[in-house]
DNA sequence: ACTCCTACTGACAAAAGTGTGGGTACCGAA
DNA sequence: TTCGGTACCCACACTTTTGTCAGTAGGAGT
């Protein structure tokens, strides 16, 4: 009887890493480990520098991502996933294993 | 000629499935099986008509989906998953448990 | 002094997604 | 004759998402 917002969890799911990029940007951080912001611009192909930003400060406020900042100059800041993230990317995979396997067949639909 | 090819597996399946509403209505006909166009709608709170065809021809044309007509007064338009749209619909269940799991801290984001 | 480097920030606009309110078709029941 | 019921379609407007281009900070290297 918990008045829910999200109709179900995968609905729930969706809302925090849907659109375009925040899928990728999960899975190069589980990928990689740890990337700075230049490197994991490199690790998603065809974003814009501010879509990564907007897109990582969405999936900080969510909890997914962690942000540490190296007082430098120039500067350098790291990104990793935090254990939400990691949960959540471990939840993505069969996904990504999906769409490797049917990538032919998906790619000829447009 | 947008020969685009994806950057990897999870790119494609959000590709095909990205959206607000494509994965609820997979999980929907992944649950009831089969859904005349009202029942959907119904299954689906908060889409609008206009939505909901939208989007089940966008899916009927991914090949994920099935529809089949019955002529008849007044109209009856039953849907259904394919092979491969239930593929898709296993590979999309961890996520919706990942999202039930975690739906409290979730709905605690915005 | 000048430029390079990195991680941003902001103004603006185009594109994509979404909602609204209308209409169509058909047959049978009232 | 008019109405109810189902599954749509269309034109328009609005909102959200995404892209483009410019600019900032400050130490290091030349």
């Amino acid at each position: 009887m918990t008045k829910r917002t999200y109709i179900c969890g995968l609905d729930a799911a969706i809302a925090v890493m849907g659109g375009k990029w925040k899928g990728l940007i999960l899975f190069s951080l589980g990928e990689e480990g740890l990337l700075r912001f230049g490197e994991l611009r490199r690790a998603v192909p065809g974003i814009s520098e501010r879509m990564l930003i907007l897109q990582l400060r969405e999936l900080e406020a969510s909890g997914l991502v962690h942000r540490e900042v190296h007082h430098q100059v120039p500067p350098k800041v790291e990104y990793s996933l935090t254990e939400f993230g990691s949960s959540l990317n471990t939840a993505l995979a069969p996904l990504g294993e999906w769409g490797e396997e049917h990538m032919e067949r998906i790619e000829a639909i447009p």
